[in-house]
This record gives C-alpha cells, sequence and structure tokens, in this order.
DNA sequence: GAGTGGTCTAGACCACTGC
DNA sequence: CAGTGGTCTAGACCACTCG
C-alpha cells in the first residue's frame, strides 16, 4: 500500500478515485445510498478512516450527501436544496418564489464553431437546442437558450420538456443519466433586443444580465452551454463569497 | 470533557471557537503563524486530531493557510492568491492584468437609511464615503462608491488611500486591524449615468453592472457596503458553481 | 437493538521546510 | 537534523434513524 513515486498520491485520494468511478459508471445512481463505510473499507482494504476522508472531500464537492444514521448518497438536483445551486436568482424584496420553467422551443442542430470551442466537440457534431423561459410567481423573469450535446442527449424533444416536472437538471438526471457537477458563469450587462423585449416584458434597449453558463459532468466534461438573458427589474443574480 | 447538554456541540468545534477568539483578539495577526498543533493540543487539553479537524474547517473557510514543513497561518488578503477572491472580473479574452486602484474621493458623512439597514449602525452615526476607480491595464473598468463604518476606519482619508499600494482589504488590515471574511454581492443591469459614462468612456445609457457588496468581517459583522458599477465592454462578472 | 455516520484518541510513519 | 503539517491505522464511544 506504499506509493514511492515522485508523483505521490495519498490513498484516501485512490479510495476517492475508486467511489468516483463507481459514480460514473452508474453503479450508484443519484438519489441512492452507496455502502457503508465499513464496508467500503473491508471492500478497498483500507481502514475506516482512510474511506471516511475520501468520503469528505466528496461531500465538500457536492458529489455525495452524507446523514447522521441513514448513509451516504448520491447527490441529486431533485433535492430542494440543491435547486438554486446553479440558479442565482433571488427577488429583490427577498420573497422567494418557486420558478416555472416553460419550453418554447426545441430543435436539431449541427455545431458551429462556438459550440466546438465549449463543448468540445467536432464540426458538424448534432447539438440540440433549447429555448424557454422561466417564470417567478407567474412573470417572465429569463430567457434561456440552451446548447446540448447531440450524443449525450439524443431524444429530447419539446414534448419531452413539456411533460417533465422540476428542473431541467433533474430531466437530465432521471432520462439521460448525465449529473451536472460543476459549473462556470459570465456575466455581462447587454440592452434588450426586440425578441427578448418582447419575452420579459420589458421595454428594448432596456439592461439585461447575458449569463452564459458552462456546465460540466463528470470528468469535468462539458455537455451543455446556455445564455440567459436576466430581467434585473425585480430579481438580482445573488452571490456569496468566501 | 463530555457534553451533555441538549445542544450539542462536538469538541472540535469549540476549539475552533477558541482559536477564532484568538484571532478576533488580534493574539495572532494576518500573515503570521498560530502555535503548531501539537502546541495548541496539549494548551487545549485534547489530542492533535481534534485540533486538526478545528483548523481543517477554518483553512476550508479561508481564515487559516496551512503550509506542509512550515505552519499554519491566518489568512490575508495581500496574499496575492488572495487578490480576485472578492473581485470576479476577468478580461473576455481570458489575459490576466494586474489592477490599479485610483482614489477619487473621501469624505466623512452621517449614516442614512440605506447605510442603517446594511451596516447596522443608528441614523445619524459617522460613516466614512470613498470613491475611487479601478483600471485594468490603463482602461478604467470599475467605479466603486464605498460606505464604511466611521468607528471601525476612524482616520481613513484620500492622503492615506494615495500612500497606499495594493489592495483595499490589505489597507484594512495593516491599518485599521480589520480583516474581510465573507460578503456577499447582488448583481443588476443598469444604463450609465452621465457621471459613470464620463469615467467609464462608454456612451450614456450603455448598459453596465451594478455590483452591491456587503463585507464582513469576524462575528459577521457588517464593515462595509459598495457599489461598483462594471463595465463589461472588455471584461466580465465571472462566477464559479460548486 | 442493530446499523449508520460523527467524534475522539494515541501512536506510527511520511513529506516538506529550513537551519 | 528538528519541527511542521499530512497520512494512515485501530479502537472506543456517541448521536441519529428506523424497524
Amino acid at each position: 500500500m506504499v506509493n514511492e513515486s515522485p508523483t505521490f498520491s495519498p490513498l484516501y485520494r485512490q479510495i476517492k478515485n475508486l467511489i468516483l468511478q463507481g459514480l460514473e459508471s452508474g453503479e450508484w445512481r443519484p438519489g441512492e445510498p452507496i455502502p457503508s463505510e465499513t464496508e467500503l473499507a473491508t471492500r478497498f482494504n483500507v481502514s475506516q478512516g482512510t474511506v471516511r476522508k475520501a468520503i469528505d472531500e466528496m461531500a465538500a464537492e457536492n458529489l455525495l450527501l452524507r446523514r447522521q444514521g441513514k448513509g451516504t448518497f448520491v447527490a441529486t438536483h431533485s433535492d430542494p436544496r440543491a435547486f438554486f445551486r446553479f440558479l442565482r436568482l433571488v427577488a429583490l424584496d427577498g420573497s422567494v418564489e418557486p420558478s416555472v420553467s416553460v419550453p418554447l422551443e426545441c430543435w436539431r442542430a449541427k455545431a458551429g464553431q462556438e459550440a466546438v470551442r465549449v463543448l468540445h466537440v467536432q464540426l458538424g457534431d448534432p447539438i440540440i437546442i433549447v429555448r424557454r423561459l422561466l417564470q417567478f410567481s407567474g412573470k417572465p423573469v429569463v430567457v434561456d437558450e440552451i446548447y446540448l450535446r447531440g450524443d449525450v442527449f439524443e431524444g429530447l424533444s419539446l414534448e419531452v420538456l413539456k411533460e417533465h416536472q422540476g428542473s431541467l437538471y433533474t430531466l437530465f438526471e432521471s432520462k439521460f443519466g448525465v449529473r451536472m457537477i460543476r459549473a462556470e458563469e459570465r456575466v455581462r450587462a447587454i440592452p434588450a433586443d426586440h425578441a427578448s423585449a418582447e419575452l420579459l416584458g420589458v421595454a428594448e434597449g432596456t439592461p439585461l444580465l447575458s449569463v452564459e453558463r458552462v456546465c460540466f459532468t463528470y470528468g469535468d466534461k462539458p455537455v451543455e452551454w446556455r445564455r440567459g438573458i436576466y430581467s434585473t427589474v425585480e430579481h438580482c443574480y445573488f452571490n456569496e463569497l468566501n
């Protein structure tokens, strides 16, 4: 169990990778429990403390969720606590309203330069584009244009989107087995164009937020790129800095 | 060492609070090392592992910085790695340019309703207001208006600001003993008014980011409120979601 | 009560830093 | 070389959940 190589990697990190493999391979699916610490310890021939440290790190990265007395579970976006993990939008008056997703369009296309650069696909590879509206207490607040890898989300259609309840990421988990781990957002201020102005109910030229998001699944593989146009008339983009 | 109260608090968290007290009281100042784990363990009559767990949490919260072989240090904003911790601004082309802070004005005032609400001071209490410009590679990108508690930052003046090299938060640490721990930001899109347009070199009405930040020191005490007006012509607000 | 994660300990050894 | 943090172990006991 000793590692004398120049690129030293502690045992618990090797264990972490083994557990990660289980997640990637689908051995344990989102929401399901993984084996207990003692069970994993005997399986991997290490002490419980080492497994514990591996799980600690993964829980800190929101990959696993520990629940004392019950077990350790694969994190899922359908957990209500995870809903605002990727949606940093709050009402100016502090009220918390549930959001409703209204799918507008969904069509297939071939990857252009932008998709190639961000999604790591080849030029002309199939991609899927979704346009949808996000409403808070009945009012439209966000217009999203979402680019997805066609190979990963094969079968996605407007009908599927309309049938589904809940956030897009729960749909991606349950129907396509894709779990979003991490995302990067780039925010800029832009004037409302004609289409966005109409959809969001603001005057053309009104300053809006352009929020570009790249979303990664296991292995830091980018699978979604989206641009959201946020109206900040009654909401704002909220961020906590630590 | 047993705790049978209904509000159970593990030992390592009590140790954490003791170390926190040392930070708040200034027993160890930013950049300085705290005593070694074994030393703290004997001082607090617990095992090294318990001290370790306390320090682990504080390192995760960016309160302490561990350096193998050297010791554990009080985190500081003058560490270059911490520079972009609170400034989520990157160039669109990905280049990393150092920023220069240009103080414009600094005056004393009495707290209005906004300051009362955010900074938890009394109406009419002394506050200090700073206006400054942030330049990247010579170009103005951010105009900041900064509201500070007068009791905490007594003695701050335009001269002091102009003399100082480095970020504002390093000045706050070295001259006023105030360390910023955590911040909240609220981002909205607004049109450039006349003054901002002139300072940032954009046309009046250009969409800009309004970034309001509340900054907290130990004990979650708010000591700074600022509104930054960001030009997103060549930069964007970057955020990583985990 | 059995099983889970959570805490605490004591001790051994490894990796890194600086004298 | 001594001193620091980093890893790993084995074992005891506590707190929580559920049947």
